[in-house]
DNA sequence: TTTAAATCCTAGTTATTTAGTAGGAATTAA
DNA sequence: TTAATTCCTACTAAATAACTAGGATTTAAA
């Protein structure tokens, strides 16, 4: 019950964008600097992020990725459900479609399923890129203030 | 993003021994024959019920296994821990206390993370297996009426 | 016009995890 | 004594994850 490293490292590299990408395209190269990140591994995860319409790309010198919609537009779920694959727990989760679940006593736990999967989805559709580019600003402010008055960081409100 | 056979088909074994082991022990055989599963396969993951103290074993013919709690005091978040090991998408959640995640820019997915970790245990943790009896009753109960009265199967309120 | 920095594309590869299988030892009701 | 059961541990095949490798294409800038 696992994220891969897809969902994790797509969903950094966009942030990264969103932080980075505002005036010029940033290349897979400065983003694996920063995050830490294998370069031709990210270059993979990157392409589908391209194809689902959520990053453009320029090649050539000066060229790189940059966002395709306003961070505000796009949610963590789009990301995650594109790398990913749908978030369900269960791949079964329609109840009484299924025809190995006409046997109904296997149908009860599917209701669990389906509610952790509302549940997870509720929580990603609710987040966007900009939510956590404004999160980050605001560590980044508070960093600023801990070394500036040497008090400890706190989380931001 | 998926939950294994282990919590599936350990979700299952449990609900089955709430229907069917109230005045006996339930043997392995019994339920890998209802439930269509490997009985070496969930052996092992009744092992694993057994010494987290869900259920308890009678050994010998007429052997098998019962619960060794109410299903009321057993919840679904409690079964899926114990053979998924914890809910969380990422192992990373606690925010600022890993040295990898010192640099804050990583740190920010965390937010995402944790209340995705949350809302899953949230979940799980308000289910039951009691209420999944209730809702296998009521589907049964369901199940006959429409079989009587040559009426749609309809979803138990 | 050349160079080099970048994306684009696809085919490996290695390690880990999953989902079992296999089979014998111990227990115990009939 | 038999046979049904749990108990225990080691092995294994297949799938998935997490990359690595390397060449083709594009294009800004010298």
């Amino acid at each position: 019950m696992k994220l891969s490293t897809k969902g994790r490292y797509g969903l950094r590299a966009m942030l990264d964008l969103g932080l980075n990408s505002k005036d010029c395209a940033v290349s897979i190269k400065s983003i694996c600097e920063r995050q830490g990140i294998s370069e031709n591994y990210l270059e993979q995860i990157v392409a589908t992020l391209k194809k689902a319409g959520y990053v453009k790309s320029t090649r050539g010198p000066k060229g790189g990725y940059s966002l395709m919609k306003e961070p505000i537009e796009i949610s963590v779920g789009d990301i995650l459900r594109v790398l990913e694959g749908d978030l369900n727990p269960v791949d079964c989760t329609i109840v009484n479609e299924n025809k190995a679940c006409d046997d109904s006593e296997l149908c009860v736990t599917k209701f669990v399923w389906k509610k952790i999967s509302e549940s997870i989805n509720q929580v990603v559709d609710n987040i966007s890129l900009k939510d956590l580019m404004n999160e980050q600003y605001c560590i980044d402010k508070n960093n600023e203030s801990a070394i500036m008055n040497n008090i400890d960081k706190k989380r931001c409100k």
